[in-house]
DNA sequence: GAGTATGATTGCTA
DNA sequence: TAGCAATCATACTC
């Protein structure tokens, strides 16, 4: 039996914890025989093998007895001899792994958003870009600037909630393990790198927990910012009067519905038209923008179903009429919106008063209306004028059955006939007067 | 909740 | 680049 050599030599491994016990190994196999120690071992392998059958304080008693068996130092101490062969196997998961790239994305996020790191007035940043995006200025606009503060706060507060009680479970879990292991390490060899991986495998099996809580987060911000930023989702409908303006100025140059920059800038202001109703990406337009929109739409949507805007069309073109009139019996020298596109338009823009227009003259079809300074040039009076006539029947011989209303500048082709920029306008492949739906409705 | 109205966007053309 | 046509997405109405 060889073993005795070994047996009473101490390496002085794995005593993390516990230096008392390296001297008690040295002291504890003096003046023993071979036969002895030999039943000695086999009892306490015995009892070490049995005492999970055992119930705790049994156990506790045993594990006692065992911690002070004259033995205990000696076979301890072949523990450790073995524990220092097979710790290289375990070197090659101590070696450091370079930051996950992942990681390190979330986190510039988290910390870019305001989320993590020190506050930075909740992600103001993040909502003044937000906000430069969909026009920077207006009411509407500070609202949802606060709503989107408020909304990212309030992930920013879950966030740092639920990273504390992953860091609090993290601590209190590693500090009962090391407990554990210092404990066991009375009975069995445990080296501190032993610990230092334990340690660390537990550290990342928390990280990565803590990296789904970091990806939830970059995801509820995400969508927090694209509903902020999505221009679709603020669509707001521009209110009666701003529609009447539209609608009144689109009527009276129905020959030619294409304001100029100008024009449209000076609707967009009569509309009061609000930033959050402004969504171009191209700051020098932001203002115009919407005005085309409207016109856009309305030319298409005038031209797929004119019938259904007779009613509305006969309404501003009877209102115009009686301005055009009133002006003209008036003498006065009216302004009127400019209108580039169309022959005969002359003057600066000037729709001053159309904020109190429809008041108190009854107009041809019914409609109150206020005789006031309404922008009509002479073309478009003309072109109002006209309509009505149309409307009375004026111009019955020279219109088809088919068609109550011959739409001022509509070509056959559905384009605006002396409209010279809408070349383009070719596609319809029925005549004006036939009624169309927008088909996406 | 379904249907409709309407402002905005996108892709294309001239 | 403006405008058309189609489409989307939301607001509004019943």
């Amino acid at each position: 039996m060889d073993e005795q050599p070994r047996l009473m030599h101490s390496h002085g491994v794995g005593m993390a914890g516990h230096p008392g016990l390296a001297q008690h190994m040295q002291d504890g196999t003096a003046g023993t025989d071979g036969e002895g120690r030999k039943q000695d071992i086999g009892d306490i392998l015995q009892q070490i093998m049995t005492i999970t059958d055992q119930s705790l304080d049994e156990a506790q008693a045993r594990k006692h007895a065992l911690n002070c068996h004259r033995m205990k130092p000696a076979l301890f101490n072949v523990l450790c001899e073995i524990k220092e062969k097979t710790v290289l196997s375990i070197r090659g998961a101590q070696e450091e792994e370079p930051p996950d790239p992942q990681l390190m994305r979330l986190d510039n996020m988290l910390l870019a958003e305001g989320v993590a790191g020190p506050e930075k007035g909740g992600g103001s940043a993040a909502a003044a870009a937000a906000a430069a995006a969909t026009g920077g200025i207006g009411a509407d606009n500070s609202v949802e600037h606060t709503d989107y503060r408020a909304k990212l706060s309030q992930i920013r507060q879950i966030y740092h909630t639920e990273l504390e009680k992953y860091e609090q479970a993290c601590n209190e879990f590693t500090t009962h393990v090391m407990n554990l292991l210092r404990e066991q390490s009375r009975t069995r060899p445990i080296s501190p790198k032993e610990i230092e991986r334990m340690v660390s495998i537990i550290h990342r099996k928390f990280s990565s927990i803590q990296m789904q809580l970091k990806q939830s987060t970059c995801e509820a911000v995400m969508i927090l910012r694209s509903r902020f930023l999505d221009a679709r989702r603020k669509r707001r409908n521009f209110n009666k009067q701003a529609t009447e303006i539209l609608n009144e100025y689109f009527y009276s140059h129905l020959s030619n519905p294409y304001p100029s920059e100008e024009a449209k800038e000076e609707l967009a202001k009569k509309c009061s038209i609000t930033v959050s109703q402004v969504t171009t990406k191209e700051p020098s337009n932001l203002i115009s923008k919407n005005v085309s929109n409207w016109f856009g739409n309305k030319r298409i949507r005038y031209k797929k179903n004119i019938g259904k805007f007779q009613e509305e069309a006969n309404m501003y073109a009877a209102r115009t009429a009686v301005s055009a009139t009133s002006v003209s019996a008036h003498g006065s020298q009216a302004n009127s919106p400019s209108t580039p596109n169309s022959a005969g338009s002359a003057g600066s823009f000037n729709m001053s008063n159309s904020g109190d227009l429809f008041m108190s003259v009854q107009s041809l079809n019914g409609d109150s209306y206020q005789g006031g300074q309404v922008g009509a040039n002479i073309q478009s009076q003309v072109d109002t004028l006209r309509h009505v006539i149309s409307q009375t029947g004026g111009y019955s011989d020279s219109l088809a059955a088919s068609q109550m209303y011959s739409p001022q500048g509509i070509n056959t082709n559905g384009g605006w006939q002396d409209a010279p920029t809408p070349s383009s306008v070719t596609s319809p492949t029925e005549g004006p007067g036939s009624v169309h739906s927008d088909t996406s409705n």
